[in-house]
DNA sequence: ACGAAAAACTTGGCATGCCATAATATTTAT
DNA sequence: ATAAATATTATGGCATGCCAAGTTTTTCGT
């Protein structure tokens, strides 16, 4: 086991899962205005923790030109990542808490949680890989499997595939996706696309309880999609 | 809806909650020093901190001659308690945690669930009156119902009863317990008190699972039992 | 392609919550 | 009445945040 937990509060926990995902999202190193932006803080502040946290071996910092985080970085972010995951399936599952607020919830426990419970709360469920949203749940070893997905604004006409996941971080979105009974795990299928960036009119589930829905804006961006086999990946296009 | 939570920390809702039981167990104002060390803190900590809850209106503070909760203060500790103990009850039932282990996790996430999290919990244990280690949980409103019980050194030969609460603070004690299969709820008779602060030897359960146990020290002391209407709670004897 | 304006980032000074230690004040007990 | 016990008040530290001032990088207009 290595030494753990040399400092780790809330604070520095959240900063390590916002430069993950950040991270994650281009590769790039991660500069301190977005992360700032999504820490809801100001650049000032990030700035001054950023160094603590690389005293602390927890990212690189090249001052002026961004932040990555080191293996033990990321551990951090992964372990919290696991606990909040674990947490919004185990309060959407064992206490039927809706979708929409378990987000907010687990947002805090996460940091407060035993490795015990953790393990108890991953055995009651059965050891599962993903959390309610669709998001994947690292592993107990801390390995996390991001599957492809497509946002949805990017399908076309004809179509098909399985919607699977939609960020957690709205709830508005998830109020107004759970009262229209669509959640991740339906199948899904392109009948119409406006053009203009206008919506699509996409059908939903199979069989009798087939719904059909216009969704487009942000919705569409944050709704995404595991194409079917038969449609190959789209490169450039136009 | 009053308004609440004007600042309340986890270390503001520590404070509360043990201002609270030392208060109930004497009548008189709470002492800076007993307070520090149930706590944990040098009494100087604690000295500066009961200045800032007076500010806060949680405790009226004559200086050198201790504390008292106001109203206020004791719904910020029953709140606290109620959420503690309904946590303590909730991972013991709803997640096999061990009875020795309950207390520690309950005492972080104690501060951080929201009350829709609590009632959701206590919907789920058909709002329960008593936690695992018979402590009595505050109601939704707040109101708490302490059961008149004796510590188990106080009973004399030939008295019976029933074994409803011990302490969850000390892991060890309720080990020691659960590793000889007794727990609160069982009935117990005295068979022999030995002289001179010894032990008692006491039968637990009966019919067929009945089991004889020497009994003392401090655990004695901890063990709280609801004597048989039969017995009246003894005043002042010798 | 160069220099100035804009944007991005860091630094410094300050505040708050909470704890510690050491020095001081008050109460109490002998 | 004084020593011992108890409580309080400095003073300082650490984590974390803010704002304002200063620096570095990027962008853009010519």
């Amino acid at each position: 086991m290595a030494t753990r937990d040399t400092t780790r509060s809330p604070a520095v926990e959240d900063y390590c899962k916002a430069i993950f995902t950040l991270e994650s999202r281009s590769e790039e190193p991660v500069a301190t205005n977005p992360l700032a932006a999504r820490l809801g803080l100001t650049p000032g502040s990030v700035s001054a923790m950023l160094k603590r946290l690389g005293e602390l071996g927890l990212i690189e910092h090249l001052p002026y030109r961004g932040v990555r985080l080191t293996a033990d970085g990321r551990m951090v972010a992964l372990e919290v990542i696991r606990h909040h995951r674990l947490l919004e399936l185990f309060l959407a599952e064992s206490l039927e808490m809706p979708w929409d607020r378990v987000h907010a919830e687990a947002e805090v426990l996460e940091h407060v949680i035993s490795e015990d419970l953790e393990q108890l709360i991953a055995a009651k469920l059965g050891d599962p890989s993903f959390d309610p949203h669709g998001d994947p749940i690292p592993s107990a070893e801390l390995e996390l499997h991001e599957p492809e997905t497509l946002p949805l604004d990017r399908l076309q006409q004809g179509d098909g595939g399985v919607f699977v996941r939609v960020s957690d971080a709205d709830p508005e979105m998830l109020r107004y996706l759970s009262e229209r009974g669509i959640s991740p795990g339906e199948r899904l299928a392109v009948l119409e696309c406006q053009p203009f960036g206008g919506p699509l009119l996409v059908a939903f589930g199979d069989g009798e309880r087939r719904s059909k829905h216009a969704i487009g804006g942000r919705l569409a961006g944050a709704m995404r999609v595991q194409l079917d086999a038969s449609r190959l990946p789209r490169g450039a296009s136009a």
